[in-house]
Parts: structure tokens; sequence; C-alpha cells
DNA sequence: AGCACGCCGACT
DNA sequence: GTCGGCGTGCTC
């Protein structure tokens, strides 16, 4: 008899092992990767066979085995690639195959997904104008046929031409009609063509320093650090081309779904194989392009983090750009995966060459660089010898001073002005969104929060609270929750306060808001970059969306609020993610024959952060941040692991994590290398709908030690703690 | 994730 | 006395 060990699709952590289930003869040709049918327990549930093999008819187990009752695709699903993938994805990040399984389906359930097809209608046989005599409507859809060749269906509807006429010279075996798969594919209108460019002497040593590993297909990471300007995404696109001559395959990450648009559309004007891969396509889109990519009919995959987990084969390069970004770390839910550690990985298993590429690297890799663990290419000049733009910084503790209350600084007003003055455009950032950053109660202080998750909710200019961790929405209160008092008072500015700042000084600019809240809709984020492109406004403002991704030339003016606001987290990345920030919005500004100038506004004008920031020199900031890390061991330094323990009686939670720690000393007080353990404290979301959450953080120099300890205590097997290897925050 | 089993509080 | 609360364990 065959049988088949199966992993079942349930999202619990619970479950770590694979079931055992008949294979019956109808489905005897099934082998590893198939999706499946099964019955489980009472339920009826989807699965994934892992391996198949024939045994005894004697052989007996010590349970009941049952049938897998269907199959749920005509093809194995999971090739050998992705299930080793998905392998050691379980393994790396502690959570079940399962969870790495449906990462590399188009939605969360084994689900048959209907392709569709559409009617795509040719002549039979030449047809001669002289020798029927048809009526108009037919000869009008004759013709149409003999011009085009084929013609859809909706191109019939298009032309007015009806359904009877259509059937009428079916019958008369005039046409034929021809049943086609549609691969829905919402980037299929995007096109450009190649600009006229040549490369510069750096792209061209940074692109012949891969090339020799590309041609060797030979695995190596590469750290690209191109100041902004300095025509990154060409490497990429000569790389590409290298590969692909190569015949071996590209994957593109980029940090967020809304910058994947512009990647796509320069890389189409070099490629005619181009995929989009992202979290936010339609579950049939990504089933189609899971299609087209199985088939083989893509060469470059371009995408946010999820772009990793296709059907690809021979992968010969993957480029990561915005390497520093967040967001390429997923934090939700399991597996908490970081695209960069997995694409790695990827490329060590494909025998590829990956680029890690930004303006302002995040400081492990770019440790590493130094360490050499990746070979590091510089592009310290903007092409064309574009100048990088002047940066001043203003102390907004000055402003005050001098008697200016008001969000923008005097410079800024004053350089605005000017800036509309010449035509030209202008963007600010200001990195929250909404009216009021704050809702606080002024007798006693309290914070208004959100009741979902405890984090401190934020006043909208529609009236309403939103919380922007949960999107909760709530009424604002007329008296403080905890004291009574009636003198509740909107504190700080989000981008809706700032648009009223503006209308107000600047009423003659067309202005632009740019934060999620205006980029909701499809596409929002393009219609808007593509509105200030045409200079149909003169200011877009709004959250760091603003910063990141395009390239506008008008653009003469770049101004920084509240540039210090990321120093006041407690986040050890802090300093880090601020000079980002700051060198990301500068490098909005100028070009050639205009150029740029920027204002930083600050209050802790001094940190190095600000100081390196504006003076755009991340050599210095890496020089003064890292031994800041070393002195207090945070990457790069040490590799954190953060554990959330969670139940509905606080108390139960703060002693099971307590003894997760005891533990943790006991086991490690005698080990080699250095693994620290802290906590618990409470959570940043200390309370999620009611249930208590308490943190703990590892910080290790021995990861697999670590995930040794992990898996000896069975902590990956409950579904009441969540482990975060390398998390973005520590609380 | 469901679902059954099992052991303690407020009900007819 | 029982109905039902949700903690625990199991599902090939």
């Amino acid at each position: 008899m065959i049988i088949a060990e199966v992993c079942v699709n349930i999202a619990t952590n619970t479950i770590d092992q694979n079931f055992t289930y008949l294979v019956p003869d109808r489905l005897k040709f099934l082998t590893a990767g198939w999706r499946v049918l099964l019955p489980f327990g009472k339920q009826k549930i989807d699965g994934f066979t892992m391996s198949v093999r024939e045994v005894d008819d004697k052989t007996q187990f010590d349970f009941k085995l049952k049938e897998i009752s269907d199959i749920i695709d005509a093809e194995p699903w999971f090739s050998p690639e992705m299930m080793s993938a998905a392998r050691w994805l379980s393994e790396f990040y502690l959570c079940p195959l399962s969870q790495t399984m449906r990462l590399f389906m188009p939605g969360k359930r084994g689900k048959k997904i209907s392709a569709r097809f559409e009617k795509i209608f040719s002549l039979a046989k030449p047809f001669d104008e002289k020798d029927f005599k048809r009526t108009p409507a037919q000869l009008k859809l004759l013709k149409l046929l003999q011009e085009r060749g084929e013609v859809r269906a909706v191109d019939f509807a298009e032309q007015k031409i009806s359904l009877s006429t259509i059937k009428k010279l079916l019958e008369a075996d005039f046409i034929v009609v021809e049943e086609r798969r549609i691969l829905r594919d919402s980037y299929s209108t995007t096109k450009s063509v190649p600009k006229k460019f040549e490369l510069t002497a750096e792209q061209v040593t940074a692109i012949n320093a891969v090339k020799k590993f590309l041609a060797a297909r030979k695995f190596q990471g590469f750290l690209l650090h191109g100041v902004t300007g300095s025509g990154k995404t060409q490497v990429y696109i000569e790389l590409a081309k290298i590969t692909r001559q190569l015949g071996r395959r590209v994957i593109i990450l980029v940090p967020e779904i809304a910058l994947t648009g512009q990647a796509v559309s320069n890389f189409k004007a070099y490629f005619p194989d181009v995929a989009v891969i992202h979290s936010r396509l339609s579950v049939e889109e990504r089933s189609d392009t899971f299609h087209k990519i199985r088939n083989g009919e893509v060469g470059i995959v371009i995408g946010a983090r999820s772009a990793l987990f296709t059907p690809i084969e021979n992968v010969g390069l993957i480029v990561i750009d915005e390497e520093q970004d967040s967001s390429y770390k997923q934090e939700k839910t399991a597996p908490r995966y970081h695209a960069c550690v997995v694409a790695e990985e990827f490329a060590k298993f494909h025998e590829a060459a990956i680029v890690f590429g930004s303006a302002t690297p995040s400081l492990e890799n770019f440790y590493r660089a130094q360490k050499g663990e990746l070979i590091l290419l510089k592009m310290p000049h903007r092409v064309l010898n574009n100048p990088l733009p002047e940066v001043k910084c203003v102390d907004m503790r000055g402003e005050l001073n001098a008697g200016n209350k008001e969000v923008l600084s005097r410079d800024l007003s004053a350089l605005l002005k000017k800036t509309l003055a010449e035509k030209n455009q202008a963007i600010i950032l200001l990195n929250r969104r909404g009216w009021s950053t704050v809702v606080m109660c002024r007798a006693c202080g309290a914070v208004i929060t959100c009741p979902d998750c405890g984090l401190p909710m934020t006043y909208h200019a529609d009236g309403k609270l939103l919380c922007h961790h949960c999107e909760v929405e709530a009424e604002p209160p007329e008296v403080c929750p905890v004291c009574n008092s009636r003198r509740i008072k909107f504190l700080g500015t989000g981008t809706e306060k700032l648009e009223r700042a503006l209308k107000f000084y600047f009423p003659n600019a067309k202005i632009l808001r740019m934060d999620r809240d205006s980029t909701r809709e499809k596409f929002g984020h393009k219609k808007i970059l593509d509105a200030f492109a045409a200079h149909e406004a003169d200011i877009l403002f709004g959250t760091q969306m603003v910063a990141k991704g395009h390239d506008i030339n008008g653009v003469t003016t770049v101004g920084v609020l509240n540039a210090d606001a990321a120093l006041s987290f407690s986040n050890f990345r802090a300093a880090e993610l601020c000079f980002t920030l700051i060198t990301q919005a500068a490098g909005r500004a100028g070009r050639a024959d205009l150029p740029g100038k920027v204002i930083v506004q600050a209050y802790n004008v001094d940190a190095p952060a600000i100081k390196f920031g504006c003076a755009q020199n991340y050599e210095k900031f890496f020089a003064s941040e890292l031994p800041q890390r070393e002195e207090v061991f945070f990457p790069p330094f040490c590799r954190l692991v953060k554990l959330i323990v969670m139940s509905t009686k606080e108390g139960k939670a703060k002693t099971f994590a307590k003894e997760i720690v005891k533990a943790f000393r006991t086991e490690f007080e005698k080990s080699v290398g250095r693994q620290e353990i802290f906590g618990p404290i409470p959570a940043a979301i200390a309370n999620l709908r009611g249930v208590f959450r308490f943190s703990v953080l590892i910080k290790a120099t021995n990861l697999s030690a670590v995930r040794k300890f992990l898996l000896a205590h069975e902590l990956h097997r409950r579904d009441d703690v969540i482990i975060d290897i390398d998390p973005q925050t520590t609380d």
C-alpha cells in the first residue's frame, strides 16, 4: 500500500509533526508536493504531501490510517526547492511547517483557484467580400477579423457586434472560437522605454565586480552603497541583463507594495518577462502569476518580501533595494521572517549573487561589509555629477525663543516662498499622519489609548480617534476617562494639521498630501506621485512615503519637520532610523541645473543622527553609532530573539515568562559566548483584546544555542508564546 | 483550528 | 441535583 506523510494546514504551533495517510488507488500517482484534502478528526482540511512511499501491506501503525480524500490541483503545487525552503524557514524561525508552506501559496487555505478563460475568435477560412452576400453586421465582423487576425469577445462588445451575429457565423463555419486562459495581471499596462544614458565609472566598477560572480555561478553577497541619485537602479538593470543572458532568473525586492510600480516600469523598459508579486494582489492574480512563473515564462520577479516565495527556478541574482527598510521584516504573523536573511539563504542555495542596495545601509550589513563578509561596492557620486543638496539644520528651540510657535521655521517659510515664486517644487516630510498625535487630559496627564491594544490614539480631521496600530476607531471623549476633567487637549502635529498650516500660509500654492490615509485606494500612491511629477501641485507633503523611491525633477526644496521625533523612541535603532529618514528626504532635492536645498527642523540638533544626517555622511554616522551598539551589546554585535508570553490572566503570563528567564539563566550560566536575557516587561502592546502580554528579550552571539534552548523547552509548540527572531523592536 | 473531555460555579 | 464555563489534549 502507498502512504503519504502529510503536513496538515492548520494554524497552530501545537502540531509540529506530519500525519500519515493512506493513498487511495485512484490517487496512486501522488508524489511529494501535492495539495490534498483530508479528513482530520471530525474536520475536512487541506494539507500537503511531504513524502510518499510504498510499504508492506501488513505494516502496522499504532493509529488508524485514514485515506487522503482528494487532490486540490492537477499537478504538484510545491517544487522540491519550495519544500526545502519551507523546511529551512520552519527550522530557522521555529514555526510549524504548515505556516512556512503557506508562504508559497496565493492564499492561506489550499483552495483550487479557477483559471479564467476568454473566447478568442478568428476566421475559419479566407474570406472574400465579393463572394458572399452577408448582412452588414456580419460583414463588419468578418472584416474586423481579417484586419486583426484574432479578436477577443470583449472587443466584439466594444464594436457593438451582437451575439447573434457571432452565432450565425459560427454555425456557418466562417469563424472559429478558441478558449484561451487569461492570466490576470494588474501591471500588464505598465510600459516604458529605456532612457538614454551613459553608465558612470562607478556604476561600471560595481557591475563588473558582481559580473565575475554571476558568470562563475558562485554565491556572493554584495552591499551596494550608493548615494541617492547615484543610479543604483541602472546597476540592478545591467546585472539583471547579464543574469538573463546567462539563462538564469532574477528576483528584485522592494520594501513596499507602493514601490513596485516604479520598479516594474523601470524593468519593463528592458525585459519582456517581468512578473509582480505582492500581498495586495488578489488571490486569483497571484495564482495566475504563479502559473506563469511555474511555466518558466517569467525571467524577472519584482515585488515586496513575499516575492521570494514563488515557484521560480534557476535564480542567478537577488536584489534587495533599500535593504535597511524595516518592511523587509514580517512582524505581525508567523513566520516572523526577515526577507534579507531568507533571500541570502536562497541565494546560497541557488549559487546566486545577492545585492543589498542602499544609500543608508543597515548597520548590520555595513558592519558585515567591513569584515569582508559582503563585498562593498561604493557609488559616492550622483550621476551626471549632480551635486548633493545643501542641507541646513534649524534648531526649533531657537525658533520658540524667537517667538515663532508655528510648525514651519522662518527659514523654511522663506525658502518655500522663494521656491514657489520661482515655480519650483517642494517636498515636506512630517512622519506622523492624522491631525493631533496625542490626545491628553491637561488635568491629570492621562493619554487616550486604544481600547484594543493600549497604544496612544491619534486624532483625525474627521473628528475621530484612530489607533494607528490596530485601526480601531473611537469618538474623542468629552471628559477625561480617568479624572472626569473637561480639559481634553489635542497635542502634536500630524500631516492633516500641517495641511491646514500650508493652506493658510501659502493660499495660492497647490498642495498634495501623501500619507496612508490619502493613498488608500488602489494605485493611490502612484496617482499622487504622477500628479506631482506633472507639476499639478507645488508642494508635496506627507509621511515617510514622500521620501521613498521616486525621482521628481522639479523638486528643489525639501523640508523635514520634527526630524528628531524618532530619537525619543526607546528603540536601539532610533538613531539609525532618524539618520536614514533625513538622508532619504534630502536625497529628493536637486538636479544638475537646479541644485537642491534642504531644511531639517529638530530640537536635538547635536545628536549624531541629525548632525551626520544633515551632512549626508554615512561613514561618520556609522563610526559614531557602531561603538555605541557595541557598548550596549546590540546588533550587529549580537542577534536578538524576542519572546512574547500571553495569557488572559496577567499573573499567569508573567509567572511563565519569569520561569523562562530563570531557566535560560541557569542553562547559559557557564556557556561559551555571550547570551543575555532581560525581562519580563509588559510588551509594547501590553494588552491586546483582553490578553496580557509580557516580553522577554534575548541577546545572543550564538543564535543556534538559543534556538536549542527554545526547542528543548518546547516554547515553539505553544500558542501562548510568540518567538520573534531578529525583531525590529525590543519590547 | 475545531472538537471532545473533564472538572468547578450558579441555576431550575 | 444539572447546565455550562473554558483549560487541556487530540487529531494520522
